[in-house]
DNA sequence: TACACTATTATTATCGTTTATCAAGTCTGT
DNA sequence: ACAGACTTGATAAACGATAATAATAGTGTA
């Protein structure tokens, strides 16, 4: 057992051509039932398996799907754990499977060798690991791919990303029905299409409220661990402190309300703080985080539906799809104290 | 570039033999300096990238670490979700990447035959996903895994366990020194090492401190979601409540914080909960959950080393290696109310 | 001049499948 | 009885890389 058995194996031990043994198991029709039976109950005895490089290497297929991780984005490695049980359950129904590369910084090259390797036959792009370029090349390879988490304003390609407008809107929305005018917000100006969703749902919900646009409140941040405790820190050293957060993610939220909670803040009593995406960060801190939540579960097996119809289907016209969100009030948000409102 | 370009392709263009370009490329000596730079240059050119495929085939393995994942229990994919992060960045030092196959319930012959396909050259076992049968094929075909998870009492199979003795003692010592006499325990009969371990821990600790042991303290509970619900209402249904439980872990104290916050008990005023593992989920209740926690970083990298030494060095003597575990005293737990004492 | 030796490149077999093409045998129908 | 169709199976050519072996040219030495 411990010398793999092959195809010939099983041809030998029944005086057939491997061939028709490779056709019986392969079901095709022109094999008789009688040696098709024969074929099959010695294959099992022998503990046949057919070799995975030999049929790919034939087949050029792997019936893998590449996902890229950045390890050192928190952020990333939540957002992944939250969509992982729905992508390789959604996988599995297809007989394919997920692997994980490791990728650091933005390294285009290695990400587009691995697929020029051919030992994926599809990649999962997330929004925080390609460039512009990459995307070009891999139309140009016609290599399948898939966007999460960034709307890509071009027809060729496939994408999906929640909605970013919608949830922005409801989160400023839900922080002025609570009675909050003064609402801080945290911009990430080089992700482009979901900072001009969040910005323009944020500032459309003042706009219906009547309140006007303070530009001292417009902080930026960074994706990196950490990235929320500069703009608390700015926040504190404002004459007026806003009452309520915009964060522009949950861990931005989490380090926000350490910060605010350090300083002798009260969150919510003192300030708000609204996160965003629902992470399971956003239970790290106590109170937990108010969030607009994107649907993990079900993100997770709808990308790998759409990477799979751009392998099979690589004509069919690539689909780009906006998800729903969830407002979900918990603990880091209420009436703005009564004295600075 | 839409069609892969093929060592052949080098070849022709240079007018040389695919051998000498192959060996160019993979730095043997043979090879003038000037066709290797040759050879490189209009690899680079021609945007060559070697098949995966042929490679595994012919080299006989694919540099890819198999996992598998039952996406239906929330406790694995919480713990995976700890471990990713720093299992793929050791698996990328080692130039390999991790596939995360789907296992539905304990298929273990769907187990084997992926290992028999040759399409991994190693894989992880998670204590939860294999059974004695599955070690004993896999030594027979002489494939590399390591466990992760569970003490297994064979010098030839490779583990990596949790300290759960020490853990367990010193989580129940915790709850001794706060004054608790009355402790709850839930096991998990069928997970033998481990429950062994946690049950001696348990008992040792309560023997040092002179505590008689209760038997209606002893509760059953299960892996899968929910499984604390049941022994938290078996708790409430005693004449005497216990002033603390522990739960077998985190997921099983979440279950259990909430039936007691549900029956108007308080936690940690009126009763305290102790879980156990560090996951994730143990921040989702509030208050949060005091535990054990397991060192997921470290684990995630560790077990890739093991895996890896199993793959290049196979006559190598298995490892197996105890992980220490940290006490971390959350909100959960704290002194017995007085008039229960 | 002949031979050994080195350095470099070519030839060819191989990994284990899948599949296009062929060949042999079996029926069917006129 | 024989052409033609239909079954069933065999042969051999890929897939693209690697590696063992062979071949060639060039150099040095007796």
């Amino acid at each position: 057992m411990t010398v793999p058995v092959s195809i010939r194996d099983i041809a030998q031990a029944l005086d057939l051509s491997n061939s028709t043994v490779s056709k019986a198991l392969n079901g095709y029709a022109d094999v008789s039932s009688a040696t098709r039976e024969l074929v099959t109950k010695t294959a099992l005895e022998l503990g046949y398996q057919p070799s995975a490089s030999a049929r790919n290497l034939r087949r050029g297929r792997t019936d893998k799907i590449g996902l890229f991780l950045n390890t050192s984005l928190e952020y990333v490695v939540d957002y992944l754990s939250g969509i992982l049980p729905g992508a390789v359950q959604t996988a599995s129904g297809f007989n394919k499977n997920l692997v994980i590369y490791t990728i650091v910084d933005k390294d285009q090259d290695h990400l587009l060798n691995v697929c020029r390797t051919g030992e994926i036959d599809g990649v999962i792009l997330f929004s925080t690991h390609y460039e512009g370029a990459t995307i070009e090349s891999l139309l140009d390879d016609r290599f399948p791919f898939v966007v999460l988490g960034r709307a890509i304003p071009d027809e060729r390609v496939s994408y999906l990303v929640p909605d970013y407008y919608s949830g922005s809107y409801r989160a400023t929305q839900h922080l002025i029905k609570l009675g909050h005018r003064r609402i801080a917000f945290t911009s990430r100006p080089e992700l482009t299409t979901a900072n001009d969703a969040h910005m323009k749902g944020h500032f459309d919900a003042l706009r219906d409220a009547s309140i006007p646009r303070a530009d001292e409140l417009i902080l930026e941040t960074r994706l990196e661990p950490g990235s929320g405790i500069k703009p608390a820190e700015q926040l504190m050293g404002l004459h007026r402190l806003p009452t309520a957060v915009r964060a522009f993610h949950d861990l931005v939220a989490v380090d926000m309300i350490r910060v605010f909670q350090d300083k002798g803040l009260k969150v919510p009593e003192d300030i708000s703080v609204m996160g965003f995406d629902g992470l399971r960060a956003g239970f790290m801190t106590i109170p937990h985080i108010s969030t607009v939540a994107q649907p993990f579960d079900i993100i997770g097996g709808r990308i790998m539906d759409l990477i799979h119809r751009r392998i099979t289907s690589p004509h069919a016209a690539p689909l780009q799809e906006v998800m729903p969100v969830e407002l979900i009030a918990r603990g880091s948000t209420a009436a703005p104290p009564a004295y600075r409102r």
